[in-house]
RNA sequence: UGACCUAUGGUGUAAUUGGCAACACACCAGUUUUUGGUUCUGGCAUUCCAGGUUCGAGUCCUGGUAGGUCAACCA
């Protein structure tokens, strides 16, 4: 008898093993991730990512890439780019090649004609003002548009002559004859097509109508025969109009089904805010390590298999929620932990010296490269008389003796992978600041071969004065000041925009850190895993923060 | 003054579909450790409210309450 605990299931994969066990499409799962190329992918798609993606593997299915470009003014080929980038960057795999909404105008021009046959579609001439004004509210009902019944034959017309371009932006529409007294506004005849004499991404001048997304949508979707289309809760109203279009062009029944969108504290998923960030150059680009979104987050050092688990420790349901973002480090720290070699740098230096060492003399230390992975082997670090350590490692007079592990004078303390010192006195300059630290080591103490009776309570970081390297170091914090800068009525959400969030700093490393690539990532002992960011160079090698350690002395403070 | 969606620890998801509220993160207290990291242990809930059905309700019924979404020729 086993006694293993059963999985559960989200609502999501209920659904779809109930629809696996009652036949239905027989047993076939093909969903799709249907982003606009008019922005970078976010930590919000991340999960739409997942669940589309794993959702399709979990039961042998496959997933679409389909770029929803219908609206020609915001969509540009170099965002094309940037998302698939992304997404196999996550390790996920569309089936076949990328699709494209704009692949189906032909088709999707036909379906329009199919509906005015149908005398279900309408050709509107009114101003966009008028036709606003009878849409009626949620709590009122519209009225119908004069131009409702106009015949076939001249709606079939003036449809031809949209398409032809002969009527200029915004003269006229077509819409789907619906109901305008529905308590759902989207099914208040709906707009299908609209004019825009403007270059798209892919089709260039051939077309100057464009299908919305409610008719494009559910159609890509039964064209390409997908089965789940997973979709954010925000589209719960669409379900009805989707299904409309379905059921009157006598397609393929594709299902929409919708999930609550993640969101994360200090995060924003707002593309338009996003780009806002951007454009008023308060970030670097779309990939400033601060960013939320998935070219940020890698540039920042997050793997893609945390964020991956990220989203499988947060689930899928239906309600509103915030999660916190010390989940998504956490899942980091848990990655990181495991395939980050350790370095040792100092980020804000203070020199000791060690004064009952020989002058000239170097040793090679041997140190292990990762404690929680063998097979990642040795390095060697040069020790020698002169060092530097972290500023806050030494206090002349610490607060509560007993909760301080560090060095300080008549203090004893471990240097990592070397030997035991003991701190004698200091340097301070006419300000007061120390400026230097003068300690004996214990000869006898080296690592791994230490019989000198002597404890030491704490280890230090340390790097080797005549061998350290200058390193730029970028610390990042939260983007914003406030968990949530988008929820606050009557104020901008950068007004929480945190002006402290990139310090850049220049600190020191041991030696092996001038032969580091390019996204190559490490712990930086007793201080924070760091990712080499493209912007190093021979002479300069540039470490952004992914995240720091966590903390337990600061805790207890 | 409408329609739709949602309500389980600080946070996010579970609960074999009516049978002792579980897991993760966070937080707190310890343990281990040549990283104050890692590891390990323990602590942390009147399931939105009020009635009802039942031997038994987070789950079913009735009525409230609260939050979210919808009025772009955006997706």
């Amino acid at each position: 008898m086993s006694t293993e605990t059963k999985e559960s299931l989200n609502f999501i994969e209920q659904m779809i093993e109930e629809d696996i066990a009652n036949g239905k499409n027989d047993g076939r799962v093909h969903t799709r991730f249907p982003p606009e190329p008019n922005g970078y992918l976010h930590i919000g798609h991340t999960k739409a990512l997942c669940i589309s993606f794993e959702t399709a593997q979990k039961y042998g299915g496959k997933t679409n890439l389909r770029f929803d470009d219908t609206n020609p003014s915001t969509e540009e080929t170099h965002y094309v780019e940037a998302i698939k980038k992304d997404i196999k960057w996550l390790g996920f795999e569309w089936d076949g090649e990328a699709r494209f909404a704009s692949d189906y105008f032909p088709q999707l021009y036909a379906f329009a004609v199919d509906l005015i046959k149908k005398g279900l579609a309408y050709v509107d001439d009114l101003s966009p003002e008028e036709m606003a004004a009878q849409k009626g509210t949620p709590t009122k009902p519209g009225v119908n548009s004069p131009n409702r019944d106009r015949s076939v034959e001249e709606n079939l017309d003036l449809f031809e002559q949209m398409k032809k371009g002969e009527h200029p932006d915004g003269s006229m529409v077509l819409r789907a004859k619906i109901d305008m007294t529905s308590p759902n506004m989207l099914m208040r005849d709906p707009i299908m097509y609209r004019i825009k004499h403007e270059k798209h991404h892919r089709t260039g001048d051939e077309w100057v109508i464009y299908p919305m997304y409610d008719f494009t949508h559910g159609q890509s979707d039964a064209i390409e025969g997908i089965t789940h289309s997973l979709c954010s809760l925000e589209f719960i109203h669409h379900r009805p109009l989707y299904d409309w279009f379905i059921k009157h062009l006598e397609i393929f029944p594709s299902k929409q089904t919708e999930f609550a969108r993640m969101n994360v504290t200090y995060m924003i998923t707002s593309k338009r805010k996003l780009l806002k960030l951007v454009q008023e150059g308060l970030v670097t680009g779309w990939d400033d390590p601060r960013m939320p979104t998935i070219s940020g987050m890698r540039r920042r050092g997050y793997p893609a298999k945390a964020l991956r688990e990220f989203c499988k420790k947060v689930g899928v349901a239906r309600r509103e929620n915030l999660i916190d973002i010390k989940l998504l480090e956490n899942c980091v720290r848990q990655e990181l932990n495991q395939t980050a070699n350790r370095m040792m740098a100092v980020l804000d230096p203070v020199k000791v010296v060690i004064t009952n060492y020989p002058e000239d003399k170097t040793e090679d230390l041997i140190l292990i490269n990762n404690p929680e992975d063998e097979s990642a082997g040795k390095r060697v670090v040069p020790f020698s008389r002169e060092i530097y350590i972290e500023r806050a490692d030494f206090r002349e007079d610490p607060p509560s003796p007993k909760k301080f592990y560090r060095l300080g004078p008549e203090r004893n303390v471990r240097l990592k992978g070397a030997y035991i010192i003991r701190g004698e006195s200091f340097v301070k300059d006419e300000n007061g600041v120390i400026t230097e630290i003068h300690a004996t080591y214990y000869k006898d103490s080296k690592s791994g071969e230490d019989n000198s009776g002597v404890k030491a309570k704490g280890v230090l970081h340390w790097v080797s004065v005549p061998h350290a390297k200058e390193i730029e170091v970028r610390n990042y914090d939260r983007l914003f000041t406030d968990e949530t800068p988008t929820n606050h009525e009557g104020k901008d959400f950068l007004e929480f925009f945190n002006t402290e969030s990139l310090k850049t700093i220049t600190g020191y490393g041991e030696p092996a850190l001038t032969k580091v690539k390019s996204g190559e990532q490490f712990q930086f002992m007793r201080i924070g895993y760091f990712c080499c960011d493209p912007d190093s160079s021979e002479d300069k090698i540039v470490f952004n923060k992914t995240v720091s350690l966590r903390d337990g002395f600061k805790k207890k403070k």
